[in-house]
DNA sequence: CCTTCGCTATGGAACGTTCCAGGGCGATCT
DNA sequence: AGATCGCCCTGGAACGTTCCATAGCGAAGG
């Protein structure tokens, strides 16, 4: 019998009742040490065949699970992501979530999520834990009401991360092309006859990237000769919009005399939200409001839902940041990186030409 | 000067560029040992205050966050959840994660998500990933096509586990009380004037709570002495139903003579397709067809949706789940656990009374 | 004055793995 | 035969923390 295990004297034979296996236990049992053991679990260095299978064996009677934990703290190094997502609850971000956990699973990374929920004491308690968890990168896919602060949170960190759904210019990022996709979406309501076209934000954007969308918008009605009016706001909570400096019930704010027949809202949510309002008050869309959201999430393309808005390849854009965070981690030295992908305009049935002037 | 730091030559000072301060870092600025800046950043034991401040201090100025890998590593256990998700792309799922997801950080854990997607193979997948990530516990928030299998390899895992949305025999749950929704369901079409009452599944449950919603369905066409029609079985991914064992499009099988004037089917999502389906073909809900779901996920309740569905409460089953984990985390062998909470009819748009026979 | 006590602070051991510098040994070469 | 090589395997050190037994020391008690 050539395979007799043989048994080392030099490595105690450690046997701990009601706990987990290590790879102590393994060897002892397979008859090798602990440094072959973890070789052939880690698939590396040469083993040969006959005691490849002895390990297995043992491994597989013993049950054994390597512990990703000690594997991580030897390394000094993790196989996780932290994601810092804005709100679960929102299919914008829980498209894009499934994406990236799918994405770091395929590459071996398992993803923490944290709801930060624009919330900034949240971000920075987010953050916190994920630095103590040592997360290998950060994926940033939220808002915040306070970019600045969170800034410094992130970058003091000094963990790699990316942006995923909006740019900041201080790291990685990738993102849509938000000012062409304000302007393909106003130009689409000016194509349909509108005149007064309204802007509208929600809290669930980030500044920033409201700002370039906003200004698209801007620019196609400067193009086309057309007055900007003022930026609508929700008021998250109540029945009323904030219109310029002045709040306004809906029905008040759309059946003024110089009220808009059109409005680009700056996400999906927020305009599905605003057609829900008006609906309400017995303004019908598209009959007597158009309607253009951003983002095309799942539920605009609904029959009954039928959102006209500006599509962005969201998984795409999931992948790609997984992708450019892998990078980063692997060389921290990369020059910062900024992806732009284009939009398009996905023409549903809450937009029509402009009603006749009452 | 009483606070001149001490330097203990005991101890020595260690100092790595480039790399995260560690607790022997801080005990050499602090003038402390090591021992003592745990019991600091433990808030444990006790230290006066001095010694605390100098600490503090430190940590500060050495920007010092812990090493949680090497703090899970030591005490054997670590505070993070798995949860096995079935798709955080579906809103179902994204709604109990989220809510998941802030309870486990509210008690001071990180929350591991696993997308499994319905697939057996992404579930064994991701067990292992999380058993050797040794996350304190796992809650199961999915659909499996086989549950036995899935079972096995959870099990064996050891790892405590409470199942979200669905009942398990062999583990702790919480879930709705799926036989009564289904009751509830019908006999609200019934009570509309329903004779031809259909069920309809969707791959998007697990067999389990299908089998209960629809023995539900059962117990109330039998009590009310009406037919219980052949099952609906949704055809992913294109536009025939499957109702028994024929299959039929969606415009045949709604128009024949024998066609059932409502249907409940297994959860909103379903639901939602089938009136994205029929209204297709010029069915229209609820004139020609009453449909009910079960659920009540957000959209159900737009406007523009108006789903009459079976509510339950997501965000008190994700938080209880949490909390039922918790304390088995703490005490294994607690007796099992089974809470079932109660569900209501959500009376929609979706239902009206039986339109006169043809 | 000596003992005891309580408060605070300390150093060593342990946790399960990876990495690395070797070591044993059979085959090949000189 | 002795030297060299290559394959396969080994034990020790290190990773950053927690826990524990113990020690120093001033105050209180006998």
């Amino acid at each position: 019998m050539t395979s007799t295990p043989r048994r080392t004297a030099a490595e105690p034979i450690r046997r701990r009742r009601g706990k987990a296996p290590t790879i102590f236990d393994v060897a002892a049992v397979a008859g090798v040490s602990k440094s072959t053991v973890s070789n052939v679990v880690r698939g590396a260095d040469e083993v040969s065949e006959q005691t490849r299978a002895r390990v297995l064996e043992a491994i597989a009677r013993l049950q054994y699970t390597p512990n990703a934990i000690a594997r991580q703290f030897v390394n000094q190094r993790t196989t996780n992501l932290g994601v810092l997502v804005g709100d679960l609850g929102n299919p914008y971000y829980a498209q894009m979530a499934r994406v990236v956990e799918r994405a770091a699973f395929g590459f071996g990374y398992t993803a923490m999520f944290c709801n930060i929920e624009g919330d900034d004491n949240l971000a920075a308690a987010g953050v916190d834990a994920l630095v103590e968890q040592r997360v290998a990168g950060v994926v940033f896919l939220a808002f915040s009401e306070n970019t600045p602060h969170l800034e410094d949170s992130l970058r003091s960190a000094a963990v790699p991360i990316v942006f995923l759904g909006l740019h900041e210019r201080w790291a990685d990022s990738v993102g849509p092309r938000d000012a062409e996709g304000g302007r393909i979406a106003t130009d689409h309501l000016l194509a349909l006859g509108h005149e007064r076209i309204g802007y509208m934000r929600t809290p669930l954007v980030e500044p920033s990237t409201d700002r370039a969308r906003q200004s698209g918008y801007r620019a196609a009605l400067r193009r086309a000769g057309r007055p900007t009016l003022p930026t609508l706001r929700w008021e998250p909570g109540s029945p009323v919009l904030r219109s310029g400096r002045s709040q306004l019930g809906v029905a008040e704010l759309f059946r003024a005399p110089q009220a808009p027949s059109a409005v680009f809202v700056s996400n999906d949510i927020g305009a599905i939200a605003l057609i829900e309002a008006v609906e309400s008050v017995g303004i019908n869309v598209p009959a007597n409001l158009s309607v253009v959201g951003f983002d095309d999430i799942a539920i605009a393309g609904l029959r009954r839902v039928s959102l006209t808005t500006v599509a962005q390849p969201l998984d795409f854009q999931a992948e790609k940041a997984v992708a450019m965070l892998l990078e980063r981690i692997d060389r921290p030295s990369l020059p910062l990186r900024h992806v732009s992908v284009p939009v398009e305009l996905r023409e549903r049935g809450s937009t029509a030409r402009r009603p006749p002037i009452d």
